[in-house]
DNA sequence: TCAATATATTCGCCTAAGCGAATGTGAAAA
DNA sequence: TTTTCACATTCGCTTAGGCGAATATATTGA
């Protein structure tokens, strides 16, 4: 039925907006950059407690916007390019705004600092560190 | 206050892609295309109710993306590019894809028939037709 | 001045979604 | 096998926002 398609795709067109529409999700996105990181980053980066950094990304999840893996007892996420040739270009817009924005430089800095410190912060001691990051 | 300027920068973001997670909202900015639109058109065309239009008129204008023009009896509304050279390349993007969807044509297409028809509907007579499709 | 027209706003109701607090779950460690 | 750790989910509450119905406002025409 043709009439489905065209709806799913305006669909997938809201979901993908409504993925982008908050503050912390945005900051999420721009955390992950072109890797991995695993939720406890997240957490100490973002100073936000647990259960909600959780809660948005499953909502990113959800919205096809970012995937996850399992190592261990840790989550790693990472962005995920939309399928639809469009969302991505738009997709690739809003990430290089991200990276052009003071606050979310300002927290990649933290990241970088945190994960290249000799000493790690009590809530990080043995997590994954990322990739990229620890070399 | 640096810090102000950088909420402020994230806070216009949000507002853009809320404004774009709707799908009556995605009509609206499609059926503006580049010209200005009276009102009664998107009630005529989208086949909603005059309330919702407006209303979700007056989101969009809220959240800076379009802007509106009275003309006696008649308002006009018309897309504003955002200031921000990012969320302006992102809006051209949207606008891009906005073209491209099915659905989206075929609202268009009904524009141009209900513009170009020798009789306009009851709801329509004495409407300013669009400047571009009424040529 | 009064009625008609085009548009905007308000109201009441409902759902989506954000948050903190508490609890559940799966993997590793003890 | 029990505990611990990392993360996910649920619950109760609150706000944003969508909708139809009703009402308000602004402009024009009679």
């Amino acid at each position: 039925m043709p009439g489905m398609a065209r709806t799913k795709k305006v669909f997938e067109m809201e979901l993908l907006f409504r993925a982008l529409a908050d503050r912390t999700r945005l900051r999420l996105i721009s955390l992950m950059g072109d890797d991995e990181l695993c939720v406890c980053f997240f957490v100490e980066i973002l100073r936000a407690s647990q259960p909600k950094i959780s809660r948005h990304l499953a909502y990113l999840r959800r919205a096809g916007v970012v995937a996850a893996r399992r190592e261990g007892k840790w989550m790693h996420y990472r962005v995920v390019e939309p399928e639809d040739p469009h969302a991505a270009d738009i997709f690739r817009e809003v990430r290089a705004w991200l990276k052009e924005d003071e606050s979310m430089q300002t927290d990649r800095e933290r990241l970088m600092m945190v994960c290249c410190a000799p000493q790690q912060p009590v809530q990080l001691r043995g997590a994954p560190r990322p990739a990229r990051l620890s070399a």
